[in-house]
DNA sequence: GACAATAGTGAGTAATTGCTCGTTTTTGTA
DNA sequence: TACAAAAACGAGCAATTACTCACTATTGTC
């Protein structure tokens, strides 16, 4: 008899190198795939047409097609968690226009890839609970830093500074977003400094009292 | 002979009044079945069953899905384009800050309803290019009302305002669907003075000189 | 070269879904 | 009541699609 009777439903684990690269291949494609015709009509049979692979190797890798589209986002995620350690690893810049270009850096980063495929999977595709949930949490590790930083520079009768964490948050990510949306006509750097600008400004005005102008 | 071979794609014309009322029937139960299951699941069985209705009859009134859910997406379209022409109707308010207050609370009320509908209407679903560019044109339309207001107060040397328009138009859009799908724990008064006074700053900031507190 | 473990194949299946069309029911009018 | 126009019906068809499984091919090791 075999090693065991049915090796569930996670079908391989590589032990070959050439495995883990058909794996990276099916997740190439894939993101290729539903980028272009989107979750519905991303098929599986079109994914591992894309990757030169028969529709039954797909199915060695991936249990399901949401697990395809699950890993991809998750990716993405990674990404982004990433390059917010990365951007507090040194301890935050000294003034809030210094750190807010960073965030919006960092968004502007991580979404160059592209924009249509980070749609699709945030947006259009069925995200399950899980996904949402850990998206939320990198969003809230964000605006918990950010309400530590605002406190501590905060004037006595400022606003609720957690609220303006997720203002800072929740704009940094959705204009970047809308801004690749749309066919940029306007130019990046103009786009860069005007968001920098614009949440610089309410920051400061919301109470903030940093050190602002060491230069 | 009858007096048309075929009535072609458009199917019934409302003769009884009992039609019109089985129109809207199924496009509250369409509103009401994408809302709750989302584009693919919204299944024309499943409206229909909403409606009380047989398949047959629904497509009597619409000659596929898409039709159902594209006439919604109008709808909401319209009730956008109207609001923007009531705010603009009596000539704009005077100062930034008020004008800033009628676009998003105009944006909050157009929204008020399922967000998780226009969702779906306008992420989720595959949406037409016809309708993608009416959304753009109410977007521009919108942009270059407030370009021509910020060219009339503007100071010499301020920044590009039709970057600023757009900027306006975008975060009001942005933030406000991204403030109702996130559940509101937050109050919904709070979220609005916070964002009146982000765009507030950033149009006075940015260059323009009105007449600002008469008050 | 023998062999077994690993990797790859693709025709076919089961389920779903948008939609048709021949039929029946309801309504308005005489 | 008679009748035709309008409205409603719903079984079932055609197409699509995620996924299976019995099989073949390749690879590394002795």
């Amino acid at each position: 008899m075999p090693t065991l009777p049915k090796p569930l439903r996670p079908r391989k684990t590589p032990r070959q190198k050439r495995s883990e690269e058909t794996r990276e291949l099916i997740l190439e494609s894939a993101a290729r795939v539903f980028a272009e015709h989107g979750y519905a009509a991303g098929t599986t049979n079109r994914i591992a047409e894309a990757a030169g692979l028969s529709i039954g190797s797909l199915y060695q890798y991936f249990p399901n097609k949401d697990a395809i589209l699950l890993q991809l986002a998750r990716r993405h995620l990674d990404e982004g968690r990433l390059a917010v350690a990365a951007a507090f690893a040194a301890g935050p810049p000294a003034t809030w226009r210094e750190r807010v270009t960073v965030l919006v850096d960092t968004a502007l980063s991580v979404h160059r890839g592209d924009p249509r495929l980070h749609q699709v999977l945030f947006e259009e595709s069925p995200r399950p609970p899980a996904l949402l949930a850990e998206l939320r949490a990198l969003q809230d590790d964000l605006v918990d830093r950010l309400t530590a930083l605002l406190r501590a520079d905060a004037a006595p009768g400022a606003p609720d500074p957690r609220l303006t964490a997720w203002f800072l948050v929740a704009a940094v990510e959705s204009l970047t977003h809308r801004y690749l949306a749309d066919q940029p006509t306007r130019d990046r750097s103009a786009f860069r400094d005007e968001l920098v600008a614009l949440l610089t400004g309410h920051v400061l005005s919301a109470g903030a009292r940093p050190a602002e102008p060491p230069a």
